[in-house]
DNA sequence: AGATATTTGTTCGTATGTATT
DNA sequence: TAATACATACGAACAAATATC
């Protein structure tokens, strides 16, 4: 109860920093996050009440509520009113750590190029990662998500489908990773490119040899993992990426030219 | 000045998020948000003040506070006191994103074999991209971050503060990258080794080898870059991560013990 | 150097909303 | 339905920081 109270920052070399003390709620937030690591809470833990936060900490309710504010800003609690109600601890949400990340992009002026070049290396790996511990479980999932895109489309809305249906079959590769990292970063530059599907102009005129040549990879993709063959899964991902990222060269529209909210949808256009 | 006010989330189709309708604070900072982008706003530029959000939201100043601080906490904004203050809009910190990417792996066991596997493929793709654009401006501040560990260490701690430099090498790298993914990517996989080398008892024993090949390993990678040659650079990279992979194979640590502090240094341990 | 005005930062008291029992 | 336990929101007052004169 008295190591929980240490101040950890006063953020000591601050050479171009305008503030040189933190304000209370962010040594609030930070002291709990410690009170969080020492007590080895875990997801779905909770933390003390308000009232007790505010006993323990000597802040105001105002204090205590911009701590726990900026707790779950970064994803790492949820609050609930009610009886048995409070802070708990969560497993952050990959779709908040994805919005994080694309904020971080904002003022980057991001091209699809860029995306690309680095799909082209990750995906490839991420391949003959999976071919080590995929099963018939996961094949059928990627199988049923093939479907949607197994024809030509027949109206534009579909096409729209289509293309977020063959992005989704990235997304479940990526979930399946056994490496956090591989995981998480295969499935932001999905999200990166989702976000283009569904809100930008990206995507406008139809491209027939995007859908055939994609659906054609990812079953020679499936088949290579299913044989157990790491690097011609690795070779055909490769491929894959070097073609999708040549018939997109020409749209080399600026990525993310809105916010992600981190409570839910993003934001219609 | 009416468009702002819209509600956006509402959360539509949640199965099991328990929250139907996202508090107040929530719902006001995604609004300025909006405000920021419709207004297209630059980093510098300032936001109206407390007393003229309280009345543009028809909110508390608490709500209004709980709303800056998710954005201060997103990286956003920063905020100062004083005649002329107010909130900023800012370029996010690389140190702030890495930090809120930290905390997202908190919870998923990291190992130092999956850094590596990533670090193994996207290295090699910032060496060969690179290559097309540094100068010697660049090569100057690469080579005088090496002397630092140009010769044997004499103390354990000289030899500590030769691995973070070995890792600072990196980091200058990814910096240099005009690919903003690349840049953050491996900025990232060198700050999660670093917090290690800095924190953890990793990097304990001592490794001559490491150091030695490392700096034999950069010094083949500015030369093949300073003469222009992209694969050149690329394979030397890939052959030094795959070395020093080898090399930190027995060290499976577990990464990643601490949340990192969004404002200012990270727990000393 | 000191006083002052401006702007955010913090606190308290109270009232309201919401989910469990 | 009512009681309870918890978060959520409001408003007024005060404190602290900082730029300017």
């Amino acid at each position: 109860m008295s190591a929980v109270f240490t101040r950890l920052d006063k953020s000591g070399a601050d050479s171009k920093s305008r503030r040189a003390v933190p304000n209370r709620p962010s040594v609030v937030s930070e002291a709990i996050k410690i009170m969080m690591t020492d007590k080895g809470m875990m997801p779905g833990d909770r933390l003390p009440q308000e009232p007790d936060l505010i006993r323990a900490f000597s802040a105001s309710k105002g204090t205590i509520r911009e701590a726990l504010k900026m707790l779950e800003t970064q994803g790492l609690i949820q609050t609930r009113t009610g009886p048995g109600g409070g802070a708990f601890i969560t497993d952050i949400p990959t779709d908040h750590a994805n919005a994080l990340m694309s904020n971080y992009f904002f003022f980057k002026n991001l091209s699809i190029g860029d995306i690309y070049e680095i799909r082209q290396v990750l995906e490839p790996e991420l391949a003959a990662e999976l071919t080590k511990h995929l099963g018939e479980k996961e094949f059928a999932v990627l199988e049923s998500t093939m479907v949607a895109y197994d024809h030509p489309p027949a109206t534009i809305k579909e096409e729209q489908r289509q293309r977020i249906a063959e992005l989704e079959f990235h997304e479940r590769l990526a979930e399946f990773s056994a490496n956090p990292l591989l995981a998480f970063m295969c499935g932001f530059l999905v999200s990166l490119l989702k976000d283009l599907a569904v809100c930008r102009r990206i995507y406008r005129n139809p491209n027939p040899e995007l859908r055939e040549r994609g659906y054609s990879y990812q079953g020679q993709l499936i088949e290579a993992m299913r044989a157990g063959d790491p690097e011609a899964a690795r070779s055909i991902m490769k491929a894959h990426m070097v073609a999708a990222r040549r018939l997109m060269a020409k749209q080399e529209a600026i990525v993310n030219r809105g916010f992600l909210s981190l409570n839910g949808k993003k934001r219609g256009a």
